[in-house]
DNA sequence: GCATAGAATGATTACGTATGCATAAACTGA
DNA sequence: TCAGTTTATGCATACGTAATCATTCTATGC
């Protein structure tokens, strides 16, 4: 049955036994060639008994082109971009394409990694929480390697991005948490140089400064919980204290939440008011019912894929910056103040 | 600067304007091999000036080793694993080898992710949480293709096998909540089917057996929060309720909690125990403070990797199953019984 | 100074596939 | 029936690299 042989078993083979030509056995392989019918079952036959599989290698090799979209993530502790990582890798996966995993949580820069996807001759680049440097971006354009930001935008620069609305986010926040009454607001803020939490505070200050207001405190994080936990001991141990705190991510806000009931006996909504910023699936959990701001996951991803594969198929495909609308989900951690 | 060739420059390329051969060009870019200085000078400079980088593709040709892991993944949701993920990714990654990401969340199962995995003639493959039919087990064995199995355990198979001792966990939490004072205690089970799930439920049981006990009661999960939240309702609404629940995921202990404490007005530990299973960084939130187990998961890895990396040297070792032991996290919601 | 070992290098080939070109075979229509 | 067209096939080559082998050059020891 399993033949032990140490050497593959390759075209060549398959077309001996079949007696065929190589040739030909790789239009069998190849859709959309013409093959007589008994030739091709001929070998079918053949290929299978001998347990063969075209090398996607070699192919690669003479169509320079792997089908293998790389795809650069940081943040794996959170579900957003964990989220989209499953999303990307089931949608390319189904359109043929592979997905090559590029890890920049520890040490490894992208600058290190990039030119390692670029070396695989990855197809395209997925880039999701990073900011890209200028030499890189040139890097990339200059292998003509098409890279699409996801949730990040690198405006001027030579790559392509799909992103949530951020700073209209932040105004529509703003908005909702005015029309509820608040006056003395405060922000924590997500990862510094990020152009993600940039447009988010940019937007929500702006309609606060529309409204005659401006922050009422303001800590920093990284969007990550425990950074949350210490932005929220620094916003809420002050003398006065806010009605109401946007985080930029929902984890900041749980860490809030926690940091409030528990260390500062305050309850929320009652007396604190919370929004948070993705929905992740922990957003409505009962304990929680956390107010924030929907990212459409789903449609981010369909759209970062579309753009590049149309980058894929138009090498000279114009600089495409797209930017899609969220939509506030409203749930308990926001008091209406009378 | 940028030179906008179509065709991709080649160590041929190099080696013309560097006025030496390809194959001197093909030794200064491997580790190891003689070049005089004065060449590998020149070659280098030949390569920098026309951006060449060696295609990682031309060399798996010829060396029939991509450098490249599959790694199978399907619960994103799950942290646990999605850690695991993060750290297979970094450490493969520092070695050298390149990470190919097969998603089987969705209809695509390991049935058929698997063939395209060895079509790219990956070097090894990883699989998490996931359970391989036999069959699979055989086309991997056949192209001679090392497979580990991380957190599940295929004995008998002709795969290796990386795990925590899951019966062994389970005895260790019967054991310490029997030491508690708990007599009447349930469990909600994993996954059904998968051995995780099977030995820790087995360990838990037997304990529980050698001290004239049986389960209190019993309701079955997959692992995930909404199926905790069902699960623990279902054990939660009957008539005579347990003093302690053993939850086999820390995601579904979390659903008991909130369930108990919002829908059934209990207060955990002080009107219900629970422990959880895997200490997800969750785990340690104040308003959680749950009493787990926890896996080591970074020592599971770096097994995992080192069972892999032995088979891909020494194609004929034996198969192994590795066991390791994890270790109770005592925290807050467990009462010891008067 | 000479034999010998060792280092450095180039020419050539192989890896497994896809494709252009040429040819042969089958089919079309009047 | 035959010229013209389509379909099926094989041959030869190319993709970009690494490895083997043979050759030249350099250093070493006596």
């Amino acid at each position: 049955m399993a033949n032990k042989t140490n050497k593959r078993v390759s075209s060549r083979d398959v077309a001996r036994l079949a007696g065929v030509s190589q040739a030909t056995v790789s239009r069998v392989f190849t859709p959309g060639k013409q093959v007589s019918e008994d030739k091709r079952r001929r070998v079918l036959e053949a290929a299978d008994s001998l347990n063969y599989k075209p090398s996607v290698i070699a192919r690669s090799l003479i169509q320079n082109s792997t089908k293998i979209i790389g795809i650069v993530l940081q943040k794996f502790e959170n579900l957003f971009y964990v989220r989209a990582l499953d999303l990307f890798t089931q949608k390319l996966q189904s359109l043929g394409y592979s997905v090559m995993l590029f890890d920049i949580n520890g040490n490894h820069a992208v600058e290190d990694t990039l030119p390692i996807a670029l070396q695989y001759q990855v197809d395209g680049v997925i880039i999701t929480s990073a900011t890209l440097s200028s030499p890189l971006v040139e890097e990339c354009s200059r292998f003509e390697t098409p890279v699409v930001l996801f949730n990040r935008v690198n405006e001027g620069g030579n790559v392509h991005s799909v992103c949530t609305d951020n700073k209209n986010a932040g105004r529509d926040i703003a908005e909702y948490l005015l029309s509820k009454g608040h006056r003395n607001i405060s922000y924590i803020a997500g990862e510094r140089g990020s152009s993600t939490n940039r447009n988010r505070e940019a937007g929500f200050t702006e309609r606060l400064r529309e409204a005659g207001l401006q922050l009422f405190s303001r800590a920093e994080g990284d969007f990550e919980y425990p950074s949350g936990l210490e932005a929220a001991r620094e916003i809420l141990s002050s003398e006065n204290r806010p009605s109401a705190v946007f985080c930029s991510s929902d984890y900041m806000a749980m860490a809030l939440i926690n940091v409030a009931t528990s260390e500062f006996g305050l309850r929320v909504p009652e007396d604190l008011s919370v929004v948070g910023f993705d929905d992740i699936p922990m957003a409505s959990w009962p304990n929680y019912n956390l107010t924030t701001y929907l990212q459409y996951t789903e449609k981010l991803v369909d759209n970062t894929i579309s753009v590049l594969l149309d980058a894929l198929n138009d090498p000279d495909m114009p600089i495409a910056h797209q930017f899609l609308q969220g939509r506030l989900v409203e749930r308990g951690t926001v008091k209406e103040l009378t």
